[in-house]
DNA sequence: GTCTATAATTTGATAGAC
DNA sequence: GTCTATCAAATTATAGAC
């Protein structure tokens, strides 16, 4: 992966913070990135499979950043910090929340790459919740991690929606209120 | 209101089901008819016309089926229901959380639509919730209220993905656990 | 690796006949 | 209300020169 490569990739995901899978096109990105949409192709035939390497991508950084359940005090608190910074930061949704809501619409190997975001996600809540609430029977681990994502994700998108970071604190609080 | 606009709303409502805004297209509706675009736009002047018609009947729509809280025992347990029942309904996500998904590349006027069904169905949760649970303080009401919208929504969106009504029947599951 | 040029398709939209 | 015909623009993608 050289440079080139991974500044399409960082285009395009800022252009799917914007509207989803069809608010990019080769073209948007070669002006972004001053050369030409058949240079795009060079690096990533089809956009499919650029679609691939974006979500591969967010999806290794997002978990990279979350480095281990164990690193952290309160791993399902930090979690929760992880979506607000990113809303603060983007004042958008999380890339994969957006496409999952295109997913009937989308290459069945994005489809593949957005469930493996999802599993690693719960995964992770569940290996965090285990580690921070360690007297909770396996089955409300197991449902609470569930439920932490959706409520970050669908927050996520409906605080964008509104502009307003403010929502997506609440259930941030409301949440932790439930780890104890 | 007549009959030929209705039934190109009922088609546009399952196209943004299958993938977003960005998934129907006049030609894509008039088949589904029977029709010529031409005809469609006699009824909808522009693609933004319609999906301001489409979000306000899904609103009206959707709001009209949840009744009043009043009308329920438990009235927070009949609102999860009704998401469970649309999601193995339609095997997809809520049309608006499609579209909320997708909001920064979609006109104004149809995010404020989406503004209006996120608004409606927060306070028919919290005065579901005030019915419900009448000795919750107010401002547990409202984190309560928004926390289990968003859970509904972003659990149905990956429900959707993974093709597992089962996921959305667990976060249901807990919530309720909530509300006692 | 990047370019020019271009093909093939789809899209939102309009004019005007019936 | 619906049609035919058409437009202008955008899109994904490819061929071949440099």
């Amino acid at each position: 992966m050289n440079q080139r490569a991974s500044d399409i990739i960082d285009s395009a995901i800022q252009m799917i913070r914007e509207g989803g899978y069809h608010a990019f096109s080769f073209r948007q990105i070669a002006a972004d990135l001053g050369i030409k949409s058949a240079s795009i192709h060079y690096h990533f035939p089809s956009k499919e499979d650029l679609g691939v390497a974006v979500t591969q991508r967010y999806t290794e950084d997002f978990l990279k950043s979350l480095g281990s359940p164990s690193d952290h005090k309160k791993p399902a608190h930090f979690y929760i910090q992880t979506f607000q910074d990113s809303l603060e930061k983007y004042a958008a949704a999380c890339v994969c929340g957006i496409l999952a809501a295109e997913a009937g619409r989308l290459p069945l190997v994005i489809r593949e790459t957005l469930t493996d975001f999802t599993t690693r996600n719960i995964a992770w809540l569940e290996e965090a919740l285990s580690y921070q609430c360690p007297d909770w029977p396996k089955k409300k681990v197991k449902e609470t991690a569930l439920s932490t994502f959706s409520a970050l994700e669908g927050g996520m998108t409906f605080a964008a929606l509104a502009s307003n970071p403010a929502h997506l604190k609440q259930i941030g609080a409301w949440l932790k209120k439930l780890y104890q």
